[in-house]
RNA sequence: GCUGGCGUAGCUCAGUUGGUCAGAGCAGCUGAUUUGUAAUCAGCAGGUCGUGGGUUCGAAUCCCUCCGCCAGCUCCA
């Protein structure tokens, strides 16, 4: 009986019976059967090769898309495997799947790879691929299979948990040798080894069997695979883009903060540059906050450890806190994690009606937390960090509109700060670790999806990823480089209220229990800051730069000058310094131009003559000369005001 | 915390069978230069080669400890 395949364009086409991916591919030209990797039918994606099976939408899957590189990554991963078990008697593999950009695979070797040994693993992982070997897919039943990994604990547990994933399900598995080689897999792989056009291996890492510290330690092998040499080099070129934008050297380079090794891992300097920056950012958001209707409290760092067993913190969170502090004669003092207890407690310092909600109170408040030595990462996670954040505390009948206000004001918020591409990740109830009411995480799970709809935000759904009290919005944003960072979070909290037994009088009299929202909007300032620099490889927004205007004066007799238009512009205000050193005019130029100033005034005789400048603005190779200087402070003070 | 890598002047780095190996560029300081848009010239100064042990006649170079940093795992703003 012949097959009918819908091919993207719509057309159907009919095939005889035992037709493969390969022949439907040729029959549709010879260069998209040269560029085919697999093939997908009704959302399935079958290897070349594999006589299809029915009927279905279908279509070629060729090695320039997302889904033809991770084919060809995921053949890259097996070669990988087979060139360690060659080179390590006794090695033992786990997983090797393809990831966003490469691929890895874990294994043990009873210790841990070093650089000699990628080099002598991607040496015969090349002797494999010019071999060509054919990968040829095969279904054994379980028990078969258990016999053939008989000596591989770790394929032993996937057969033995039928992981889909990894090709086990049920009683039969699927495996793919090429040569001597033969790993459980689901597939689909290239029809042979020698289509992986171009491989690298990039480092080794230790990984945990089954993403779980208390399992065995394994080593992981990270590599990239690209179908040709031009677009791994490209590839490789990228990574190289996003290590000259990293936030520590740039912001080193700027002179904006510095994390010196006498102060402590994980805390931040904020040197003259970079605290203007964040006075800048200050400024903003508390502006912003103002205008969504947010009202500004200040809490202290520390507070008594009672408070914080009230709050749960020590039931859930000590191990991120420092330790306690012992006081003579008074019970212990724990510095801030967060800032949420204080926050309650301020809501609680009076009597609450329904008249009075949704009150919303911010802070910019420094928090520490004892973060992990290993997963400090420059200014992106630290221990010392600056949230923007408040607690906002509302009925019932209010938390949809709250909600809605909050995520509006967040999508506003990194607008302004020139990030549009935004996505979110929802976060649902965890059936087996939750608290409160069921009927009211369901609204507030609505609301939360209303919201998100509703903006127009990209969404995924974390089911069950939630806190226990409660489900929560966390917003990331995608930086020039097409990576994410999660800063933001609009959490709903069922149990502080409970904790603390909040209330205020309804209309009717009775009591009832506030809705709580936590919100950090940029989150830990010192990420922000850190994914801004990334983003914009240091060249900041005008409004946001330290240094806004850099006067140069030609010759040490145009100094006074110099000092006329600084001050004329310092009035808008814009942040100008005049560059007064004996150095060249091109040095000085140079030198304001690497660090990134928006605009560079030049001024000399004729400027002084006529009331000039020499205007040059960030990202322009040329200058523009005799400018009016009242045009230019025009034209700068729109460059460089904030946007709110 | 775990695995691997790294740690030489403020910064970027050279220094590989352990024996003038303590160097370069930039930054800094001093002097000269007064310049019209991405590096003016010269001189000077600057490091107990992360820390503490050990091996050796001799260690930046080999071994161990600790500290810090980087990549990843786990976790997360």
């Amino acid at each position: 009986m012949p097959i009918k395949l819908t091919f993207p364009d719509g057309t159907v086409n009919e095939f005889p019976e035992g037709t493969s991916g390969a022949d439907v591919a040729a029959s549709i030209g010879r260069s998209l059967a040269k560029a085919a990797v697999a093939v997908s039918l009704d959302g399935e994606l079958l290897d070349l090769s594999r006589v299809l099976p029915g009927d279905g939408p279908f279509a070629v899957i060729t090695d320039t898309t997302d889904q033809g590189r991770s084919v060809i990554r995921h053949s890259a991963a097996h070669v990988l495997a087979q060139a360690v078990l060659d080179l390590y008697a006794g090695a033992s593999f786990a997983i090797g799947p393809a990831i966003e950009d490469g691929f890895y695979y874990d294994f043990d070797i009873g210790r841990g790879f070093v650089p000699d040994d990628l080099e002598a693993i991607e040496a015969r992982m090349t002797e494999i691929i010019a071999e060509d070997q054919p990968f040829q897919r095969d279904i054994i039943a379980a028990e078969e299979a258990k016999a053939l990994f008989a000596d591989q604990p770790f394929k032993i547990e996937i057969i033995e948990g039928v992981d889909e994933a990894e090709g086990a399900g049920g009683t039969e598995v699927s495996v793919y040798r090429n040569l001597d080689f033969v790993d459980l897999c689901r597939g689909p792989h290239l029809p042979s080894t020698g289509r992986i056009k171009a491989v690298k291996l990039l480092r080794s890492a230790g990984s945990y069997w089954r993403g779980d510290e208390n399992k065995p330690q394994l080593q992981r092998i990270y590599g990239t695979a690209w179908e040709s040499q031009q677009t791994l080099t490209d590839h490789l070129e990228r990574i190289e883009q996003a290590r000259l934008r990293d936030h520590r050297r740039i912001g080193h380079e700027l002179d904006l903060f510095s994390s010196p090794p006498e102060l402590g891992p994980g805390l931040s300097l904020w040197h003259p540059k970079g605290g203007l920056l964040r006075k800048v950012i200050d400024d903003y958001s508390r502006r912003i906050h103002q205008q969504y209707g947010f009202d500004f409290v200040v809490t202290p760092h520390v507070a008594k450890e009672q408070l914080w067993a009230i709050s749960g913190h020590l039931d859930f969170y000590a191990d991120n806190m420092y330790p306690r502090m012992e006081l003579d004669g008074e019970e212990g003092y724990r510095v801030k994690p967060m800032n949420c207890p204080f926050h309650v407690l301020i809501y609680r310092s009076s009597a609450r009606s329904y008249r009075q909600l949704p009150i919303r109170l911010s802070e910019l408040g420094a928090v520490y937390r004892y973060e992990r030595s290993g997963t400090l990462q420059g200014l992106l996670r630290v221990r010392g960090m600056v949230q923007d954040d408040s607690h906002t505390f509302c009925r019932r009948d209010q938390l949809a509109d709250e909600l809605d206000r909050h995520l509006d004001f967040v999508l506003a918020m990194f607008s302004d700060f020139g990030f549009d591409d935004v996505e979110a990740e929802l976060s649902t109830r965890d059936p087996d670790k939750w608290m409160g009411e069921l009927d009211l995480w369901d609204e507030a799970t609505e609301a939360l999806r209303a919201t998100l709809d509703k903006r127009g935000v990209a969404y995924e759904i974390g089911e069950g990823e939630a806190a226990f009290y409660g489900p929560k919005i966390d917003v990331h944003v995608r930086d020039a480089l097409g990576r994410r960072w999660q800063c933001s979070t609009i959490q709903l909290d069922f149990n502080f209220p409970q904790a603390f037994d909040l209330d205020y009088a309804t209309a009717d009299n009775d009591r009832a229990r506030p809705v709580m929202i936590h919100c950090a909007k940029l989150g830990a300032m010192e990420r922000f800051i850190a994914v801004m620099i990334e983003h914009y490889a240091g060249a900041l927004p005008a409004w946001l730069s330290p240094v806004q205007a850099t006067v140069v004066p030609v010759a040490d007799r145009h100094d006074p000058y110099a000092a006329t238009v600084v001050e004329r512009l310092r009035a808008e205000p814009i942040r100008a310094e005049a560059d007064l050193s004996d150095e060249s005019l091109g040095e000085k130029v140079r030198r304001a131009i690497t660090h990134k100033h928006p605009a560079v005034i030049v001024v000399g005789d004729r400027d002084v003559e006529s009331g000039t400048v020499g205007l040059r603005l960030r990202g322009e190779t040329e200058e523009r000369r005799g400018v009016p200087l009242a045009d230019a402070v025009v034209e700068l003070a729109a460059l460089c005001s904030p946007p709110r």
